[in-house]
DNA sequence: GTTGAAAGACTTTAATT
DNA sequence: AATTAAAGTCTTTCAAC
């Protein structure tokens, strides 16, 4: 499931890290090649799986969402899988992995102000306990690994 | 920072959510309105925020990260600001939460096997101690909130 | 705020190296 | 694998509603 990149490559997936609108022939004359030559390393990198797809980046704080909160779940015995269904069908849950130790989830949840917390924690109470960090900041927000 | 949406714009946003490079013609189609109208909203969305940009999605795992952690930090006295630039600072961690409580941050990163897991701790033993949690799986895969 | 139509720009195909 | 050139398609502009 591993691939090789080279340096156009890199180049590539840099420049779509920046701006995944960017068009072929914008991305060709900042590569240096031609742009059929752009089309089809992109193809290529869909299809050996290192691009999966291209996503819009929307501000929670522009929908209304002022706060975030790291909730990790630790789950009551037997409740495992219910308490995974649960979470995914939670749709203020943007982001949750399932890991080892004491906690079993760990997950990211968007609130409109500090009152909503309350009532979702509650939600879970007969799957699991709960321990809730409020974010902060992001001193990083999310960046693709180094290519 | 509030932004009130119209269905168009939900349409708009969903869409883009599936595929960020979907054509604006193919967008107006989708949404029965014709290309510079969605041309404008789009940008109308940027403008107000609530479209931050346009991310390629790459896979950890096609690139040969076969692991991910969530790894939170505990600032050592007088250390949390050394800890914030060296966790800022180390191009395995793709995502990092300062929160509130007793763990000054929550990371995520990127691991080629476990073997690199000591070496990258170890980096930040003067700053901070650490609790490491594997990822097994991730049942919410970073989705964007409901429109 | 939205539309249709035209001009301009980009993308794709296919022949070639 | 990459390139060029031409045909096809999409985007942008703008006058009109």
């Amino acid at each position: 499931m591993e691939t090789a990149l080279d340096d156009l490559d890199r180049t590539i997936l840099t420049a779509l890290a920046g701006d995944a609108r960017i068009s072929w022939k914008d991305l060709a004359i900042e590569a240096g090649v031609s742009s059929p030559t752009i089309r089809d390393r992109v193809r290529r990198l869909q299809d050996t799986g290192v691009v999966q797809g291209f996503a819009v980046k929307v501000s929670p704080a522009a929908l209304g969402y002022a706060l975030e909160a790291v909730v990790r779940f630790k789950p009551l015995p037997g409740k495992q899988h219910i308490l995974e269904q649960q979470i995914q069908n939670t749709d203020r849950v943007v982001q949750c992995d399932k890991v080892t130790g004491e906690d079993g989830f760990v997950a990211r949840v968007l609130l409109r102000d500090i009152g909503e917390l309350d009532p979702l924690l509650e939600t879970f109470g007969r799957m699991a306990t709960t321990n809730t960090s409020i974010v902060k900041s992001s001193p990083v927000r999310m960046r693709p690994p180094t290519f």
